[in-house]
DNA sequence: TCAATCCTGAAACAGAAATTTCAGACAGGA
DNA sequence: TCCTGTCTGAAATTTCTGTTTCAGGATTGA
């Protein structure tokens, strides 16, 4: 038999609680459990109780110790917060299923989980991408494909965007002609690229505004970026997943798109004439 | 200007971090945000670092004491435990949302789509890929990075495989060492390349087998197609998402390297071995 | 009304926590 | 190679927390 959970127990035991007591959980419950992760001192304050009252309440619960209280709080919260809506992908996804459907139910997950990403950072790539004069993107060896297909879609929203080539020896040259007011994009994921760690500085050093798109462990880059966005790359196998920055991609593209119709409205009419495409 | 979120923070300050300070930060990232709200010395341990340096690290971020920290750690959580945030991730997409969120709802239903794609085509592609004795992939416009990316992986699985270049003038030329044992890959997407088409009729012709990624109303070059994946690219928005593309060649790169396995193992050593990487 | 019992919170206490200090380890530059 | 500056964790220090005690106050039953 598990553990209860704390608010089980808190259910339980209502009946025995004397009326402070109550008022404690209560406010455990109606802010939880951040709460209960707070010094008694405040725990108190918000219960209108005294401090003695919250310790007698969590002795009620079972606990030795507040300490033990809040250790087993933060047990849970762990646990809940580690299963994005716990069962799209337990074991309830059935090894008996199919590869693709398996593989793609990961891969929302995945996505959820990139959902989560800082909003402001990432309107900050959007915004930044819009409304540089020039806009600058490279990738390591497995990322370099979305920075092509960035690199494909930009060129039709906005004029000044360039893929740079990955091929280390030339890179630094290809700063030559980029200033301050330009944007660089790169991508670099784990086994991070020293390559591009070094093109970071150097255009940090021309004082081109850097944006890194990297995984959860940070690349180095970061020291010399200007904002970051850090994508969940891990999917729960022995793989990792590109898919979920493929994604993060297109969303910042899409939102760039946003950001600079009116401009881009135009361009794109003008183009499609010009190619006479169905 | 509201406060930056702590995560938010967190990647700001990654730059300037010491690496016994990173080490902390990721530990917090990777169990966020819970280390968090641990005594400084559970912090620590969990950090594989000391006391002194996850306060370091908390001083970075901007906080005046652990206990600040904590405290606008706690507010956050209440702040996203209390919003519907709560995460019902059915398409009860509000527009009220932030972008990025909003955007990969999208997708996660778009990728439930596609994977009722039919499982035998599915399967045939990966055995296909695994079994020939050439593979040679090619993209349209937006495609080729897509291409680029199942390139870059099987090559690491298998000997004998390549992408070719999508200028026009040359891509006939490409062929010359194709056979009948030679599997051609082609993505080609709605605004269908007649290039790529014809591309497909010279493989046929040369009788290589050509497997065909596409979008549901299905490319010309279907025609000389051995196997056709058909993949949901409408969105229900102004523009068309790649990602779901993205997925599927990457679960059948996925399912190919599991077919490989015996063989591609001993290959990811030696690579390994070679570039004497971590 | 009174007495017995149980709650309750203020204040004292003990102990654990955060913070500071400092000497050694380390990396980068000359 | 040595030197300089930085980083790091162990230990001392200080602050604050959790815990206990106890007296006043509420509640109940007679």
């Amino acid at each position: 038999m598990p553990e209860p959970s704390v608010e089980t127990r808190i259910h339980q035991a209502m009946p025995r609680l004397t009326s402070a007591e109550a008022r404690a959980a209560r406010a455990l419950l109606s802010d939880y459990p951040t709460l209960g992760l707070a010094p008694v001192a405040e725990f108190a304050g918000q219960s209108h109780a005294s401090a003695a009252t919250v310790l007698r309440f969590v002795a009620q619960l079972g606990f030795a110790s507040y300490p033990d209280f809040q250790r087993k709080l933060r047990d849970e919260l762990s646990e809940r917060i580690k299963s994005p809506l716990d069962r799209p992908h337990g074991d309830a996804g059935g090894t008996g299923q199919a590869f693709l459907p398996r593989y793609l139910q990961r891969l929302c997950a995945n996505l959820d989980e990139i959902g989560r990403l800082p909003q402001a950072e990432f309107e900050a790539f959007a915004e930044a991408i819009a409304g540089a004069r020039g806009v600058h993107l490279i990738g390591g060896r497995f990322t370099d494909p979305i920075a092509a297909y960035m690199t494909a879609h930009l060129r039709i929203l906005r004029p000044g965007v360039r893929k740079l080539e990955d091929r280390a020896a030339s890179r630094i040259d290809q700063l030559l002609d980029v200033g301050p007011r330009d944007v660089i994009v790169i991508l670099d994921m784990r086994r991070y690229d020293d390559e591009l760690v070094r093109f970071a500085k150097a255009a940090r050093d021309r004082r081109a505004k850097v944006l890194l798109i990297t995984d959860t462990w940070i690349s180095p880059a970061a020291r010399y970026a200007r904002h970051v966005l850090a994508c969940q790359i891990d999917v729960g196998a022995t793989w990792d997943s590109n898919t979920g920055l493929f994604a993060v991609a297109e969303a910042i593209v899409a939102r760039a798109s946003e950001l600079l119709w009116d401009s881009a409205e135009a361009r794109v009419k003008t183009k499609e004439t010009l190619q006479g495409e169905s």
